[in-house]
DNA sequence: TTACCTTTGGGACAAATGTCCCGTTTTATT
DNA sequence: AATAAAACGGGACATTTGTCCCAAAGGTAA
């Protein structure tokens, strides 16, 4: 994806930077670009009537946002908020949407990827859903392990759909019930730490 | 869609039909053919290890199944099984494979249908996981309600990632709690009834 | 019809999760 | 360094949900 984009700057594509924190879309507006992350994290979050947040991934290097909206010509569905300093390359939507009808190769990609998010996105839901937090919880870390950042218990906890306090008592019983395997765990563990955690997850 | 594949009947395309409860994809085995509804309504599930199901959608006329299979080029991640009497086209996997890249529209439409179904599936994520049970067992009443079908409350509570004792209990706190507008509750009410009760709900 | 199975409805209790609240620790800002 | 703001950890209690169980109602095959 990176290859394409670098040598399409011709077309209006410019290169973005946000510090830690920002919101640069906007669930219910319209975005004017389409990103692809460079660098750094980001959360992509549905808030709720309710004021609750339900983040339903991190996006990371390589990955593509805002292209939803411009296949179905709606507004963000989502937020999108910065965890790290991100630079993201900026390709306007008019542009896009060209893009995506005259390149085979970006829609090959595009059609991937989006098959792609469904399958984890089925797949997540429906493990969140069938088994105790303390599964998803485990799998959470390993991702977070593996894109070495270190989430606030906040934003892990939206990711889990429960509350802090919820959170932290799992953290605990995991530690207390699994006396050989668990009670080392911390919220710094290797992949492979997690990985093996995983296994013998009863 | 339709229109698409009635043109089409050429390359190996045949029509398939099935009887009630025949699970005619299997999670984990390679299909060798992608479907579109034509008649009927079947169910879309993940079964855990731990022997519960998750229905992440229920598919009808004019839907597909089966495409993100051959666009990963991986094994069927979900069950899919028929709950009314089915008839639907068969497609041949590698067919399907030839048709994606040769055919603009039907690529067109391809990206559309995954664009829609990750935006709903995010969006039901979400306040399924953010809302109490209530909302989301009237969303599936509508849904129910306009599809002019009536699932088993075994796959309602399934769809909700619920067990059927939440479930008989969620409708009987729904009747008792708001006197007035849901007194009336019942499983066979009118879309314009349901769309009232979920104006309505607080 | 009878025997059998599935679906349905709900009581009683256990387990999981949320809410409210407080004090401590860490981080950021002046 | 001093102060404010955010993140963290957990007690106590209420609410929600699951588990186990039993019984009634409907459908199906011998």
């Amino acid at each position: 994806m990176e290859r394409l984009l670098a040598g399409e700057q011709a077309g209006g594509i410019t290169l973005a930077s946000f510090p830690p924190g920002e919101r640069f879309i906007r669930q219910g507006e319209t975005s004017r670009y389409v990103y692809v992350i460079r660098d750094g994290i980001t959360k992509c979050y549905i808030r709720e009537d309710n004021g609750k947040d339900y983040i339903f991934e991190f996006l990371g290097k390589g990955e593509i946002t805002g292209e939803l909206e411009v296949i179905r010509k709606t507004v963000c569905l989502c937020n999108i908020e910065t965890i790290t300093a991100v630079t993201a390359y900026a390709i306007p939507t008019g542009e896009f949407a060209l893009l995506m009808r005259a390149d085979a190769e970006l829609n090959g990609l595009l059609l991937e990827e989006l098959a792609t998010r469904i399958q984890q996105t089925c797949v997540r839901a429906s493990y969140q859903q069938l088994y105790p937090v303390e599964y998803g919880l485990l799998r959470l870390l390993k991702l977070q392990s593996e894109a070495k950042v270190r989430f606030s218990k906040k934003n892990m906890a939206d990711y889990l759909a429960i509350t802090v306090r919820s959170f932290n008592r799992t953290i605990r019983q995991l530690r207390e019930k699994n006396v050989v395997s668990m009670e080392g765990l911390h919220l710094d563990m290797s992949p492979q730490e997690l990985e093996e955690l995983l296994r013998r997850w009863e």
